[in-house]
RNA sequence: GCCGGAGUAGCUCAGCUGGUAGAGCAGCCGCCUUGUAAGCGGCAGGCCGUGGGUUCGAGUCCCUCCUCCGGCUCCA
């Protein structure tokens, strides 16, 4: 048979001749250094025989950042950690060790927890593994052997993957150890140059919290030394870069026992807030949102009515009133509130589309554990929009919502991930209707240019959804905008308005918040701009560093001169050298520092911009470009 | 909620196997009078998260609770 090389030269090779059949064919070294084949574009273990005509790529150690490279040294590196833990921990049971984004894991159930310092013995006894020279043999079984096999080790985790697995089985063993897995493998471990077990947690077993509690080692692995501590390295300045420390260092907020997930804003805080808001309510109003308020406390038969004291009610907040029985409840969101609204009067067709706006403060009794510095809070500010429709009007309006959102995220020069969610099979509704409905928000998608994933089934059981996603420094993806249908609670609310046929109809709502949540939104953009916020965001826009005492009354009349054109400016009169108060403002992420001393006149300024560049302007030339710059909020 | 880790000065962190708490930065007070990323000296600052236990003695060991961190789950 022939095989077609990425130089477009062919191979001839004998029948049933595997990828490392195919390098050994070119060379010795190829041979040695070869780690996987994609045929036809698929990565493929190199022990699986080529067919005739296949496209081949032999990858080797070479390419030490192709992602298949990792992802194959990585895979093969978790089972040497099983190995490891087996070996040392006898009894242990083996669950999954996928490879993911930076490195791998492994899930196992041990005879007694362990705790994260005996990570370094595991580690320790892979690296064993490794200098001793451990080869991967691949076996193909039927399904019988191999659950008889694993049956055999008292593995109940891999009898039962094994028994869902699709034929043939494929065994990979190196040492005595072998495991149920798809492969593919390294040839040999000598590749994986660098290891690091990183952390301990809890894990599910098939990610169901009903299972049992497995646990999970996480590690990393290189083809180089180097290449590990670049990514060690990489995570450091990631923390450096992380909102909480930020937030901190630029004296924007902090966080209190006192009120877990509820951020005290402080004053430069509060800028970067009121900018949002402000950036949020122009915008709504731009674009035919009425701003309301609604309460914050309902009782609760609103939310019964709502949905939300069936589904919602574990993460609520309920208060006692010293009037009346029941308890009260705080919203969790704003649309029954804003159902509410609606329904407080009678509603023509003509009065159609109807949109709410709203940013009041919502709760939510987040489950403990998984609140996250502002990217998972109690207290949730989001801006908030319900906006009842005709059917007819889904598809311009959701439209709208698109621009919108693109509009907002351009502001900030972030893009973030769209994900179209449609019907899941529990669901309310025609057919007919989610036709309509998913196609309103797909063509809105494509008419922007937006890039989305497509999710069957994730949608909710009242409408299909748009989400919006954004990725935290720690790698983690967070949702911010939400778009979401619903033909159901306006009629659970009993909501309707008078048609064109004199009868009464049911109003189609979207639930939209477009930023998400303000205070995730916030953190997002500290960890973006690394705290080195755009001038029109920035807290102190520009600092006045007097040289010595004698100019401090000059500073402070420019201070009040550019104050007065609307900048935020602060005077830096400390009694520190030049040099410190300069370093205080660069640490501070300041965006102009003004240096005036015996040489600076109005005429002449001393302008240093952030990150270090200088140069003189007269006090008309500095307006007008701090101007421009404060006109970024607000582009036409 | 679950697994693992951690709570020490305003912030960042030391404090080994139990013997009565320390640094840098910030703050305050002086000196210096500053020209583009840290001038010098001094002072002050701590219920060692909470409650209990072990011990002659606990920041240190054990338990409870709270909070935070990394995961898992959850996230209309």
């Amino acid at each position: 048979m022939k095989v077609v090389l990425p130089d477009s030269s062919e191979l001839e090779l004998p029948d049933g001749a595997s990828g490392l059949d195919a390098a050994r064919a070119i060379g010795p070294k190829l041979a040695r250094d070869a780690v996987l084949v994609r045929a036809n574009g698929h990565v493929q273990d190199l022990r699986i025989p080529l067919e005739d005509g296949q496209k081949i790529e032999l990858v080797t150690i070479s390419h030490k950042d192709d992602p298949d490279a990792l992802y194959v040294l990585r895979h093969s590196a978790a089972h040497l950690l099983a190995e490891a833990a087996m070996r040392l921990y006898p009894g242990v049971k083996i669950a999954i060790g996928p490879p993911i984004a930076d490195g791998f894991y492994y899930d196992f159930e041990f005879p007694e927890p362990i705790a994260e310092d005996e990570l370094a013995a595991i580690e320790e006894e892979m690296r064993r593994e490794i200098a001793e020279g451990r080869e991967w043999v691949r076996d193909v079984v039927p399904r019988e052997a191999a659950i008889e096999r694993f049956r055999a080790e008292e593995q109940p985790y891999k009898i039962e993957l094994a028994q869902e697995a699709d034929e043939p089985i494929s065994l990979y063993t190196q040492g005595d150890f072998t495991d149920l897995c798809r492969g593919p493998h390294l040839p040999n471990a000598s590749p994986i140059k660098a290891l690091k077990l990183m952390s301990l947690a809890g894990a599910y077993w098939r990610g169901d919290e009903h299972n049992k509690q497995l646990t999970r080692i996480y590690g990393t692995a290189f083809y180089s030394q180097a290449d590990l501590d670049a990514h060690l390295e990489r995570l450091e300045q990631a923390r450096a870069r992380d909102h909480r420390r930020i937030g901190t260092q630029l004296d924007l907020f902090h966080l209190s026992d006192r009120s877990p997930g509820s951020p005290f804003w402080h004053p430069k805080g509060m800028v970067i807030w009121n900018a949002l808001e402000d950036l949020r309510r122009r915008e709504n109003r731009r674009r035919g949102y009425s701003e309301v308020k609604t309460p914050l406390l309902y009782d609760l038969d609103t939310y019964k009515t709502s949905g939300h004291y069936e589904n919602y009610e574990e993460n609520m907040f309920f208060v006692h009133s010293h009037e009346g029985e029941e308890p009260m409840a705080l919203k969790p969101m704003n649309c029954p509130g804003h159902m509410l609204l609606f329904g407080s009067e009678l509603r023509s067709y003509r009065d159609l589309p109807i949109r709410y706006a709203e940013s009041s403060t919502l709760h939510r009794d987040e489950r403990g554990g998984t609140l996250h510095g502002l990217l998972r809070v109690k207290h949730i500010t989001q801006d908030d929009a319900h906006v009842f429709v005709t059917e007819e009007q889904i598809q311009e309006e959701i439209d709208g919502m698109i621009d919108f959102v693109r509009y907002l995220y351009d502001r900030f020069g972030v893009t973030p991930r769209a994900e179209l969610s449609t019907r899941p099979e529990k669901r309310l509704g025609t057919d007919e209707q989610w036709d309509r409905a998913e196609a309103a928000l797909e063509s809105a998608l494509q008419r922007h240019g937006m890039e989305y994933v497509t999710s069957p089934g994730e949608g909710t059981f009242y409408g299909p959804k748009i989400d919006l996603h954004m990725t935290d420094v720690l790698g983690r993806s967070w949702q911010m905008g939400t778009i979401q249908l619903d033909y159901q609670m306006p009629m659970q609310f009993g909501l309707t308005y008078m048609g064109p046929d004199n009868r009464e109809h049911s109003p189609v709502v979207i639930h939209r918040a477009l930023l998400g949540s303000l205070e995730r939104f916030i953190g997002i953009l500290i960890e973006h701009y690394a705290g080195a916020f755009p001038f029109w965001l920035s807290p102190v826009q520009a600092r006045v560093i007097p040289v010595g005492e004698g100019h401090r009354e000059a500073a402070s009349a420019l201070r009040d001169r550019l104050a007065g054109d609307g900048f935020r400016i602060e005077v830096d009169e400390r009694d520190e050298t030049l040099g410190k108060r300069i370093r205080d403002a660069e640490i501070e992420k300041v965006p102009f520092v003004v240096v005036y001393g015996d040489r600076e006149s109005d005429d002449v300024l001393a302008v240093r911009e952030r990150g270090g560049g200088q140069s003189t302007h007269s006090l008309d030339e500095l307006v007008s470009t701090l101007r421009e710059l404060a006109a970024e909020a607000d582009p036409p």
